[in-house]
DNA sequence: AGTTAAAGGACAAAGAAAGTCAAAGTTAAA
DNA sequence: TTTAACTTTGACTTTCTTTGTCCTTTAACT
């Protein structure tokens, strides 16, 4: 089997059935695997990703990690948004859909609210639109897989 | 765990519900946990700041001390931490911020997710570190905003 | 008042992780 | 069989932590 699979899998393995977080030490697990560090980064990038259901944190430095967080409820409608978002999104198709999912009760009215506090074109005054999309575009799935943890 | 987590676990255990103060001897802290007195003030100075809603004060000489204070409050915890936002705000003060609103029950936690979820810095990779302060610091007092009203 | 010892402060150097990026190698699709 | 997509590698960068040394302040004790 191909590095990045083992290494994905070795990853997956790491989540049992409660915790719905894991965290590795990069050099660590490429050490025990026998890849190169930034290795991991690739498969973390091209695997845990928000529309697999997944969010990444990390720290450098003495005591560095990775932390992996799984979505684990899973909800349809919310998944199934992050997934149609791709690369960018513009403030009315945001706002759009943070109002549709508010109206179909798959999010409460406290979420809605701040999700669509943060999305607005205001907060982003000054920065050239296409980069501002793809900022958006990250922290929307960010937020609804936040959600549904 | 690194030994700045713990010696921050250690200060902010000595918070219990009612203190909002907590005052240390730093040669005894860093004798107890084994470390030197220096790495005290590190994580003083890059935890317990202003920005995250603390405040020190201080004593040479025998029977020295450190104070540490959290901005307390309760009632308009969020409109002071609005306040005192200001410009711009890094992601470690972001979320330290959000937890100890959190921790003091002023923030439920589904918003306390969502909201630290939308400040993390892999959100904005690839954007100058100025101007995403800039951007958190907008988002982050819209988000507050928003959850109050 | 003057001295001394007991604190804490500042800062820099070294160390420990993780991140980035591009080039080279592989594999799968057209 | 080309071509496009995916993997592997490694050199270089950035960020965060640890440690130590020297400095300043201040309480306590003549």
């Amino acid at each position: 089997m191909k590095m990045s699979d083992l290494i994905a899998n070795m990853i997956l393995d790491m989540f049992d059935d409660e915790t719905s977080s894991v965290q590795i030490q990069r050099n660590d697990l490429a050490n025990r695997l026998g890849c190169v560090p930034s290795q991991i980064n690739y498969v973390i990038t091209s695997r845990f990703t928000p529309e697999a259901g997944y969010r990444i944190e990390s720290r450098r430095g003495g005591g560095g990690y990775i932390l992996i967080t799984r979505a684990d409820s899973k909800d349809n409608a919310i998944m199934s948004l992050i997934n149609s978002i791709g690369e960018e999104i513009d403030e009315r198709s945001a706002r759009a859909n943070i109002l549709n999912l508010n109206y179909q009760n798959v999010l409460d009215d406290k979420a809605a609210k701040i999700i669509d506090a943060a999305v607005l074109e205001n907060n982003f005054k000054g920065i050239p639109r296409e980069i501002v999309n793809v900022i958006r575009a990250k922290q929307l799935k960010q937020m609804l897989i936040a959600y549904i943890n």
